[in-house]
Parts: structure tokens; C-alpha cells; sequence
DNA sequence: AAATTTATCAACCGCGACCGA
DNA sequence: ATCGGTCGCGGTTGATAAATT
């Protein structure tokens, strides 16, 4: 038995989980419940940790988790979180019923990192992508970047030409990339945002001169998602 | 076609917070 | 009050796939 085993010391089992493994997990914490981790370990006779099955469970097996791909959608809800309370992975997932705060730390390093550097910078970024990269465009000069390992490029680069296919004036617009849905959420979470922040802003210092008082942003027990019902509604 | 590099993502680790005895 | 067990979070690693040379 794997209890035994680990009183004895036997290594536990690390690495890729197993259909089989999945199952059993799946059973007992429907039995036991998503708490007692190590309990859960050892009555199962998985040869894992209590954290393993735990992070298993909430990651991959737990109902309702939304699988594929980070929608634009998302992706713009994940930067302009990241932008609000920085790497609080497990907070923004909270605000994105389905997915993990493992998927959103894992897609914010490989693809958004970079992203929202850009933005910070001063240039906005735009998804362009030809099917293997996405594409990086600085405000303005279109003409002012040179393609390198960064993904960071110019018109020609994308489009292999600058004659009138590639419309490089009407990239300096980042609205025409977004879906009239897009803007529709972003919009409305700005508008949230700056609601909540100009309530609770300054309520502690009497001044609405600039001072250096943090703005409160979106409370840990509001819920964006009923506040942005109306989106979901696409009639 | 083979070797090398880069990107992706599942999984692990360490640490601090929490909770009950 | 404190101590040990457990949980949750964020950072990091490592295996694999895909792309490039």
C-alpha cells in the first residue's frame, strides 16, 4: 500500500499523472471532499503528495474548468488585471470562471509578458499574427522597428511588402483590431474600474488634489462578471 | 535529415498564512 | 499562546513539441 510504503519511505510517484491515477483521484475526492489533501493521498493509494493531488484536482480534473485556448476576450481581461494587482494569479483567475491561476501565470509569461511591457512603454500593441508569431507595432512609425528575436517588427516584415495590402496607417487606431465585443468589455471594465477607484479614492485622506493615497480598485467580494452581465447578452 | 534552439505548459518547490488541538 | 498539520500562492523547473539552422 502506498500509505505503508510512504511510512517506509518508498519515493513518491512525481512527473506526468496517469489515466488510471486521474480516476482514482476523481473518485476519492468526490468521496472525501477538496480538503485533507494528504488524507486523500493516502486512502487512495496514489503514490503522490497531498500537494500533487491537489494541484492535479484544481488544475485538470475539478468539473467546470474551461479547456482550449485564452480568447482575446480573456486576454485582455488578464492584462488590464495584471496591470491593476500585478502577478495575483489565483485573484485574476477568480474573474475568469474555467480557468486556473496555473493556465493564467503560464500564458501571461509565454505570450503577454511582452505584451504589456510594450504597452507600459508607451506603444500598444497589436495582434497581428501570420500563424506562427505575433507581431509587436510601435505607436506611429511603423517604419522605425526592425524585425528581431524580441517578435518586434515592421510592416514589411509581416507582410513581407509595404504596398497597399498592409494598411500600416490604420494600425495607429488599436480599436480596429477589437471586435465591437471586445471594445464592449473593455470599455465596460474601465468604466467599473474607474468607478470603483473614484468612490474609494481619497476616502481617507479628505483631498481631491493629487496626493498619495492608492486608489481602491475592484473589491476582492464584488463581482465584475454581474456587473458586466449586460455582455453577455449579445442580441 | 539531423542538430540545435525556442516555445509551451504541466508539475514541483518553498514559504507564509491559517486553523484546530 | 503555541505548535504541528494543512492549505494556497507565486516562482521556477523540466519534459516535450515545434521551429529554425
Amino acid at each position: 500500500m502506498a500509505f505503508k510504503a510512504t511510512m517506509q519511505g518508498e519515493k513518491l510517484q512525481r512527473g506526468t499523472w496517469h489515466e488510471e491515477e486521474d480516476e482514482l483521484l476523481s473518485t476519492f475526492v468526490t468521496l472525501m471532499g477538496e480538503r485533507r489533501w494528504d488524507s486523500i493521498a493516502r486512502a487512495s493509494g496514489l503514490k503522490r503528495s497531498g500537494k500533487s493531488c491537489r494541484f492535479r484536482w484544481l488544475n485538470y480534473l475539478r468539473p467546470n474548468l474551461k479547456r482550449g485556448h485564452i480568447t482575446i476576450e480573456e486576454e485582455q481581461i488578464i492584462l488590464r488585471l495584471h496591470e491593476l494587482w500585478g502577478n495575483k494569479w489565483s485573484r485574476i483567475a477568480r474573474r475568469l470562471p474555467g480557468r486556473t491561476d496555473n493556465e493564467i501565470k503560464n500564458y501571461w509569461r509565454t505570450h503577454l509578458r511582452k505584451k504589456a511591457q510594450a504597452q507600459h512603454e508607451g506603444n500598444f500593441y497589436c495582434k497581428l499574427n501570420n500563424g506562427k508569431q505575433d507581431f509587436y507595432f510601435q505607436k506611429g512609425d511603423m517604419s522605425g522597428l526592425n524585425h528581431n528575436s524580441e517578435n518586434h517588427g515592421t510592416a514589411e516584415d509581416f507582410c513581407g511588402t509595404t504596398d497597399d495590402s498592409f494598411d500600416a496607417p490604420g494600425l495607429s487606431n488599436f480599436s480596429l483590431i477589437s471586435s465591437p465585443y471586445e471594445t464592449q468589455l473593455s470599455d465596460s471594465i474601465l468604466d467599473f474600474i474607474k468607478d470603483q477607484s473614484e468612490i474609494k479614492h481619497h476616502e481617507g485622506c479628505n483631498s481631491l488634489e493629487s496626493c498619495f493615497c492608492y486608489p481602491a480598485l475592484i473589491p476582492d467580494d464584488s463581482n465584475i462578471w454581474d456587473y458586466a452581465g449586460f455582455l453577455w447578452n449579445m442580441d
